[in-house]
RNA sequence: GGCCCUAUCGUCUAGCGGUCAGGACGUCAGAUUCUCAAUCUGAAAACCGGAGUUCGAUUCUCCGUAGGGUCACCA
């Protein structure tokens, strides 16, 4: 009998950079065994040494860790049912193997590769599905042994039922047939001595006691292998669960590195937050039903339901919306907290962000000023130096754009810079008052006036309110920058 | 090509025989404080096609069509 506790587990292969669309299966897989007060596990799938990447593990695990999600069981943290390298579980595998050999559910293979190439091109020519033949199948125990003592390099197969329908129920696709026909005499164990995945995550998944497993498509029709596997070994089969595929907008085919950023770091060091590219990913082929769109892990884990996954073969990653849902965790920060994770946000990932010179020339309540107020411009936080430069430095005056909203901004710039010298209380409360009344007691133009005075000030014309910018200039920087611009132009 | 799977606005989706087919992002328009953003209001925008079952199909069945997956000593 399978274990009462729910136990899933995300298998990456350290290969490369850990992908967007592992981090969703990721979640899913985390989320049913959080909902059910179960485990959740890291398992490290290294069988294939020829793309092997060294440190791609501890990077993996790394961002894993950066993205908040903690596991109970896994490499360097340990837990009952390690190691959790495959790697490191060798004798392991060969031990099951030797129960197939015996029980005759697999045999020697010692075709080459030139062979079995050569096989494959003449199916090709007669338009035939690529099946293995079996030679090897009729060899004698003696033709065996001799090859074997002979330290002939072979590979083990399983040997699949002649003509059976094996059928799963799919947690999400529902009831799956295929036919064993159609299936090839999948190779066990590799002539390096490595089991291939079909095999190593069978006798895993078992010895683990994994109960669920939801994974990507791809391997849908790999999945009535492992079931027979598990039924020569006469062990209970995990439930499993197929996830669409992630593609990019504009494309019919799964992401792919090519065509934008397929690195789940990678968002991180553009400067998402982890917990808005997660609701993003949750929503990708899950939907509680309800019109609730902002999810925390916690409340995603309450309301996460497999029932509820999306059955569909491949579903847009829309970067706007993922930006939508940064920019909207972002506006809900404090400036306190904002100011917090973009320093962190620098440093970790070692960007360059203009935060470090203001906080040479401001006081920590101008920076938390300047952080209020550009928190709700942004929607990546890499983007915050393009909001704030004129903070540090003076702009370079465009005395045609200053035309183009006023015919006369010299005299509305001494306008400014009388009242503004008059000001003995510079705080935002007091020049807005002042300004607004001044402005309208005159009966000038409001748009003509401030708008004159934010290009002066700032040499743009988008950006946060003028008056909340110039409390923070200061006065003396204010009447100097209105002095130096009536200067040049 | 064989086999397996899928099909609702541009995108993510709700829907589980009877709905004005709902929401979100995006787009457009309006309101709003000095511009922008935000916010609020509104608009345009979808059931792949054809048969069948049924009093009634987006929903069930079949056939097309389109798309995805898979056919490695990779995972």
């Amino acid at each position: 009998m399978i274990s009462d506790t729910v136990r899933t587990r995300i298998a990456p292969s350290p290969t490369g950079e850990f992908h967007i669309g592992t981090l969703r299966t990721l979640l899913y897989n985390y989320a049913w065994a959080k909902k059910n007060k179960g485990n959740f596990l890291v398992r490290i799938e290294d069988t294939d040494r020829s793309r092997y990447v060294e440190g791609a593990m501890n990077r993996m695990l790394e961002v894993v860790n950066d993205y908040g999600i903690n596991w109970d069981e896994g490499p360097v943290k340990g837990g009952s049912f390690g190691p959790y390298i495959q790697s490191e579980r060798l004798n392991i595998y060969r031990e099951y193997l030797d129960i197939l050999l015996t029980n005759k559910k697999a045999y020697y293979c010692f075709c080459t590769s030139e062979r079995l190439d050569k096989l494959r091109e003449e199916y090709a020519k007669e338009n035939k599905n690529f099946k293995y033949d079996r030679h090897c199948l009729g060899l004698s125990e003696l033709e065996i042994k001799e090859k074997l003592d002979r330290g002939d390099s072979y590979a083990v197969r399983m040997r699949i039922p002649e003509d059976e329908i094996i059928s799963f129920d799919d947690l999400i696709l529902g009831k799956i047939e295929i036919p064993s026909k159609d299936i090839d005499d999948q190779i066990l164990l590799k002539s390096d001595g490595y089991p291939t995945y079909h095999f190593a995550v069978v006798v895993d998944d078992h010895l683990m006691k994994i109960t669920h497993v939801l994974r990507g498509p791809e391997w849908i029709y790999s999945t009535p292998k492992h079931i027979l596997l598990y039924q020569f070994f006469d062990f209970e089969a995990p439930r499993f669960g197929h996830l669409p595929n992630l593609k990019f907008l504009g494309s019919n085919k799964k992401m792919s590195k090519r065509e934008g950023n397929t690195s789940a770091i990678k968002f991180l060091q553009e400067g998402y937050l982890p917990e808005a590219v997660l609701n993003y990913l949750m929503f990708l082929g899950w939907n509680p039903g309800t019109e609730k769109e902002i999810y925390s892990l916690t409340e995603f884990i309450e309301d996460f339901s497999i029932e509820k996954i999306h059955r569909t073969d491949l579903i847009t990653f829309d970067t706007v919306k993922l930006r939508w849902f940064n920019s909207a965790y972002l506006k809900n920060l404090s400036p306190k907290d904002f100011h917090s994770k973009l320093v962190n946000w620098s440093i970790k990932f070692n960007m360059p962000c203009l935060i470090e010179e203001l906080e040479k020339k401001f006081s920590p309540e101008d920076i938390l000023n300047i952080c209020k107020l550009t928190k709700e411009r942004l929607e990546v936080l890499s983007d915050f130096d393009s909001l704030v430069d004129y903070y540090l430095d003076r702009p370079n005056l465009d005395a045609t754009i200053l035309g183009k909203y006023s015919s006369d901004y010299k005299n509305v710039l001494n306008f400014f810079l009388t009242t503004i010298d008059s000001v003995e209380d510079f705080t935002f409360s007091n020049l807005d008052e002042l300004l607004h009344s001044k402005v309208k007691e005159n009966n000038l133009s409001m748009k003509e006036y401030f708008m004159t005075l934010r290009i002066c000030i700032t040499g743009e014309i988008v950006t946060p309110p003028i008056i909340e910018i110039i409390s923070i200039l200061g006065k003396e920087e204010v009447i100097s920058r209105i002095k130096n611009s009536l200067n040049l132009i």
